[in-house]
Order: structure tokens, then C-alpha cells, then sequence
DNA sequence: CACAATTACGAGGGTCGTAAAAATG
DNA sequence: CATTTTTACGACCCTCGTAATTGTG
């Protein structure tokens, strides 16, 4: 019987090409590789290696065996991560999002309705995140078009009112609502990572030049200390730290409110009913 | 470290569902598998059975485990075997032909120009055969038509005239030539795995009744036992042994007669120079 | 009470290391 | 003569088996 400790000082020795080498990368002497290779090669019932009386490399047959092998020991490397992986996704809810937005909210409900449970989140689009709802990935999606699938079970969990955060010196700083088109043009702080509000900055801004700042942190810390509109939104007023001394000016256009539909596979139903029913 | 006697222990356990049925199939005690699973179970790092005080059964880490495990296993029976499959080809040609007739010369030439080797044929269509000499599983082919390919190596070795051998009391059997329309509608005898021939049967002789036997031994016997027409060739009447007593009539359709070519991957000029050499 | 799993302990196989020999450049 | 492989021999690890224990249907 062939066991995975011939096969790793067989790999060793292909990699190293020499016996002495092979040992001492394994914390083996020589004379035990020198029996196991022998062993290796009687198991294999061809002949592995071009032996001299000093030096023995690899034939054509080891060779293969070497692909063979580094492949079979690859795999069997693999085996533990992938057992751990398979049981850690037992005990994370992957929850797929199209905004940041919805995540505050339904973090905590889904703390507190899976206590045991590790939640894990990531931002798409609504396309990918229906697909990768039914391959999987995520067991739980939040979009912002209602879809139309009857193997999907789907509820409404919020909305969300785009607003202009502006500095009290600001033009606009007094106006009850402003369009995207007011303020399009002038220069604006993002923070990236906005899901589909993204379509905002390529399709109703685009005379704006958006200055980003990818950590979070860092961005309050900017909006602060910086005279820049920037965008905020109802939600985001309730759940964030808001940088004082700003404006918050509501946006007209429809596009500016979203309603959020958090959705599940229907084959799923039992595990989130208690989730569904406290949105 | 993870050991396959351990894998095969645990892939004995999931598929017989009971220490004992596992330890049995092993030819092993009880407690040793219950040992080893243990100590699987430790190095994985996670659990992998459901237990309760006199039964044990897989959770679904381990239904997991299993799956992969069968898969690793598989792979590492193989290796001798795949190992063994490359020693034996280095010790043998393979040949693909388009037909059976150009295999008669070339065997006995093979066996003189490479004596160690073992020869390995199939029968197959030019296209096939072109494909497969590309990717390595022919080493030689031989086509009836010509390739066009400048990393190919290409020789003629041979022709082949189709003739009908007909009994003597056939109202054709003393013609000088035949058409496969004089003939097209009778019941004719056919061995079957022609090759390319079989576009005769396909496409020149559509309204005749082909009986085919397809063991060569009794295909003989039966030609001898019969009055029926049935095909042979100028090479065939060479290196075959013929039916006595019937007349073999050249075909006079262009199509019956071809000339073979014998081709290898230019990369492998050297080693089937001495070949090309005696054809 | 038959059957299954676990625990405890001793036996044995096989893998390892040390030492020595043989061969090469 | 340093380096490498192979052979020989003894030690030890680790896996196995037997026997006993516990628990279940």
C-alpha cells in the first residue's frame, strides 16, 4: 500500500534532487529516504530512478510520478482547510448587499435572531447577487428592485432618501430639496464602496469630479475638515455619526429613494422565517 | 499529519456505516478504527461524527470529509496504475490506420526496425487520426489521403486495389473488370471495421445488402461455405490467406483504388527515420 | 443479552537513526 | 577527501489486537 509519507520524500527528492537534501528538508537522514524510495519503486512496479553508484536522479517514469505525486499531495494538503472551511460556512450567515445601508440595520436583527451564528457581508450588484443567491454564496441578498421569482422569498427591509450633506456656507446650505443636476458639477467627497448608488456618480453627475477616500475613518475625518459637499442619506443619519455643522439637504429626484428587498431561497424559508418576521 | 490508511479506514466507515462492518472489510479490530477515526477527527480540526454512547454515525463535516476522501483515494489508486500505463507506452508504438490492409507490411517492418517494441493499432478516420498523431496518442498514422501539414513527416507506403471475389458459377466471374454499380444490389459477404472502406458501403453500393461477420476466423470459414461476392484487394490477396476458388475482379471505379501515407509529428523525425528509411 | 463503541495495556511491525562501506570526481 | 548512496543493525514509535467496560435496544 502506498501511504502519503512516500510520496512527500519521493516530492522532496524530486525538488531537491538529491537523497541528502530531500532528508534533511524532511528532518530525515538519507538512509531512510533511500529505503522508502526503494520501497516507492518496488510498490510502483517500474523503475522511478536512473541509478549510478553515487548518484541516482529521476527517470522518465519518476518524472511523471513526481506530477503525479505533487498533485496527489496537493490535494491531500487541502483536505483539513477545506473540511474547516466547509464546517466555519456552517456558522456564517453570507449576506450579499446592493448599498451599505441595509447592513446596519439587519447586523443587529440578525445578531439577535442568530446569536450563535458570524455574519459576513459583501457589496454586488443586483444581477450577481441573485446568482450567487441560487449557487449559494450567499444565503441571504438585499436588493433594490423587487425580484420576480417564486423560488425566492423576499421582504421589504427599509428605504433609504439620498441627502447633500453641505457645509452651513454653502450656496445650496438653506434649500428645502436640491436635483442631482443642481449640484452636478461641483467637486464632491465619496466614500467608494456605494453598491448601486454608484449609478449616481456615471449617470446623473456627470460633470462632477468626486474625490475618494476609501477608509472609512479617514473620510469622517476629511468631511470634518473639509468645505466639500458630500452625500449622506436618512439611514445613514440615523446609524452613523454625523459630521456636524452640515446641511442636510433631501434630493428631489426619484431616483434619490430606494427601497430595500431582502430575499432568501425559498428552500431556506424555515431557517430565516424568525429573521423575516422581526423586518 | 494525515496518512491514507486513515482515509481509507474513515471512507470504509462512511460507506459501511458501523465501526465493526469497517473494521471487518479492513481485516482490523474495532478499537483500532475507533482510534484512528479519533484521531482523524483531532487532525482535522473540527468534529466529524455524531455520537452517542453505542452509536456513531457521520455529521456533515464528515459527509463532507467522505466525499472528498473517496476522490483523494481514487486518485491515489490510480498512480501505480497510471504510472505502469507510461512505463508500458514508452515500449510501445501506437499506430493509427485508416484501414487494415497497410497494417500488414508495416507490422513486420516495425518489429524489425524496433525490436523491443510492441506494437499497438487502431483503426480510425483520417481526421481522427490526424487530431489523435497530434496530441500524442498515435505516435505513427497512416491516411489515404495525403496531409498537408509542414509539421507533419509523410511517406507513401503502399496502394490498395479493391476487388470483388466472386464464385466461379457468378454470371460475373469471368469478366476482366467490374464497376460497384455492376454490382450495387446483390447480397454481398463484409467483414466489418474497413476503415475508410466503408464509404463503398456508405455512399457507392447504397442499394446492396451487406452481412457482416465480424470475427475474422469465421468470416473465412463463412466466405468458404458461401456463394456469396464478397471484397478483397490486391494486398489482401498478398499477405492474406485467399478463399480458393473464386475470382478476384479489379474494380474499375477510380475510388477502389489508393495510395497510403504513413505520417509522424516532425518532433519525432529522429526516431522514425530508420522507419521511413525501409518503407 | 447481543451488539456497538470506548478504554487500557501489551505485542509487534516498520520506520527511523547511527555507523560503516563503497564509489565517484 | 568531501560528497553521495547503500547496507547493516539496533532502537523506538506507533499502530494493532486482546480483553474488559459501558451503554443500548
Amino acid at each position: 500500500m502506498i501511504e502519503l509519507y512516500e510520496l512527500r520524500q519521493f516530492a522532496a527528492f524530486g525538488e531537491t534532487g538529491t537523497l541528502s537534501e530531500a532528508a534533511e528538508k524532511l528532518h530525515l537522514s538519507q538512509p531512510a529516504i533511500s529505503r522508502n524510495m526503494k520501497k516507492l519503486e518496488d510498490d510502483m512496479g517500474v523503475t522511478l530512478f536512473e541509478r549510478s553508484k553515487n548518484k541516482i536522479s529521476l527517470n522518465d517514469n519518476g518524472q511523471y510520478l513526481l506530477e503525479l505525486a505533487q498533485k496527489l499531495l496537493s490535494d491531500a494538503h487541502d483536505l483539513p482547510l477545506k473540511v474547516r472551511e466547509h464546517d466555519r460556512q456552517k456558522h456564517t450567515i453570507s449576506l450579499g448587499v446592493c448599498a451599505p445601508a441595509p447592513i446596519w440595520r439587519l447586523a443587529s436583527l440578525i445578531a439577535n435572531v442568530f446569536p450563535q451564528m458570524t455574519l459576513q457581508t459583501e457589496i454586488d450588484d443586483d444581477k450577481r447577487l441573485l446568482s450567487d443567491l441560487a449557487n449559494g454564496i450567499y444565503q441571504l441578498a438585499v436588493l433594490h428592485e423587487k425580484p420576480e421569482s417564486n423560488n425566492l422569498i423576499v421582504k421589504e427591509c427599509g428605504r433609504e432618501s439620498l441627502m447633500f450633506a453641505l457645509p452651513k456656507e454653502h450656496r445650496f446650505a438653506d434649500r428645502k430639496s436640491l436635483s442631482f443636476a443642481d449640484m452636478d458639477g461641483e467637486n464632491i467627497l465619496l466614500m467608494p464602496n456605494l453598491g448601486f448608488w454608484d449609478f449616481v456618480k456615471n449617470e446623473k453627475m456627470t460633470k462632477t469630479r468626486f474625490l475618494t477616500q476609501s477608509d472609512r475613518y479617514s473620510f469622517t475625518e476629511l468631511v470634518q475638515a473639509s468645505s466639500l459637499p458630500c452625500f449622506t442619506s436618512d439611514v445613514a443619519d440615523k446609524f452613523m455619526e454625523i459630521p456636524s455643522g452640515r446641511a442636510n439637504i433631501p434630493i428631489s429626484d426619484s431616483e434619490a429613494t430606494v427601497t430595500y428587498y431582502l430575499a432568501c431561497m425559498a428552500d431556506k424559508k424555515k431557517t430565516f422565517e424568525p429573521l423575516f418576521r422581526v423586518i
